[in-house]
DNA sequence: TTGTAAACGAAAATCATTTTCATTTAGAAT
DNA sequence: ATTCTAAATGAAAATGATTTTCGTTTACAA
């Protein structure tokens, strides 16, 4: 995806256009992989003199909440994050091997809904679901 | 379930029947909820002059490592456990009001799986659910 | 009853993440 | 182009969950 799309979002919620922001950005649409906010601060210290962890936090968080940004759920309970701009409810497929993630759309939740709701008659509100694999170019490597 | 079930697991994977452990045991069997490390604690402490927070951190790993305990997800990414002793793959329901966690085992992910197999060609192998909503209880309340 | 590995508590360490606050900067207004 | 100001940032410290260390205690088998 086009950076222009991501800059149009900071202008859409006034957020300044800045040099760690932009790079930030650049990383993260080198690769379509999830990141720590360490490994960004690791490749940003490259680039940039000063970069402060925090500053690479509060991005990150900041990215999240105007939704060009989500996480994903890990064993050890820390924070990744991947660029994805989709606003609907939806799934993600990530290689164990490269960490590239990719949004799965497709999701029939209705089956497991209503077999939840009958046999424990309660209200399946939510649900979260990730899944793990290798993916295509891994899988022919 | 029984306790008789947990103190048979304890000796078969060699794990001292010690006090600390049975009331873990004791509280965590006594609702269907889920427990921060934290919050047995504060339950032990009213019961034992001398508990360590380290102790209850090392039970609950145990617990995990020997089956008789699983670990929730929740956005804070701090460790919740509750009593689980299902071997096979499957899934919870969590209530959001009142922390119950059931086990639920219908899960026809073969859908999703062709899908994301045939539009990523990648290979998905583990995927994790998680179902967020109301239990009963809560609903008729 | 005794011996011993396992379990435990206290204290400190670790480590990811957040907060504070003084300084710098992006970008709008002039 | 210059000025202004709220937003952004870095450095340092704080926070808080979790883990490690190590000396003491305990479960339980012999
Ligand atoms: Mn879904
Ligand atoms: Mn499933
Ligand atoms: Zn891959
Ligand atoms: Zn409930």
């Amino acid at each position: 995806m086009s950076l222009d799309h991501y800059f149009i979002q900071l202008a859409n919620h006034k957020l300044k256009k800045t040099p760690k922001r932009i790079e930030i950005l650049r990383v993260m649409n080198s690769k379509n992989t999830y990141f720590s906010p360490q490994e960004l601060w690791a490749m940003l210290k490259e680039k940039f003199q000063k970069i402060g962890l925090p500053t690479v936090y509060r991005i990150l968080q900041q990215f999240q909440e105007i939704g060009i940004v989500a996480s994903i759920q890990k064993e050890d309970n820390q924070l990744y994050y991947f660029l994805c701009s989709i606003k609907h409810s939806h799934h993600h497929f990530i290689c164990r091997k490269c960490k590239k993630v990719s949004c799965v759309e497709y999701c029939d939740f209705e089956q497991i809904k209503k077999s939840v709701e009958e046999q424990l008659q309660s209200k399946a509100e939510t649900h979260f679901l990730q899944i793990e694999g290798l993916c295509k170019d891994c899988l022919e490597s």
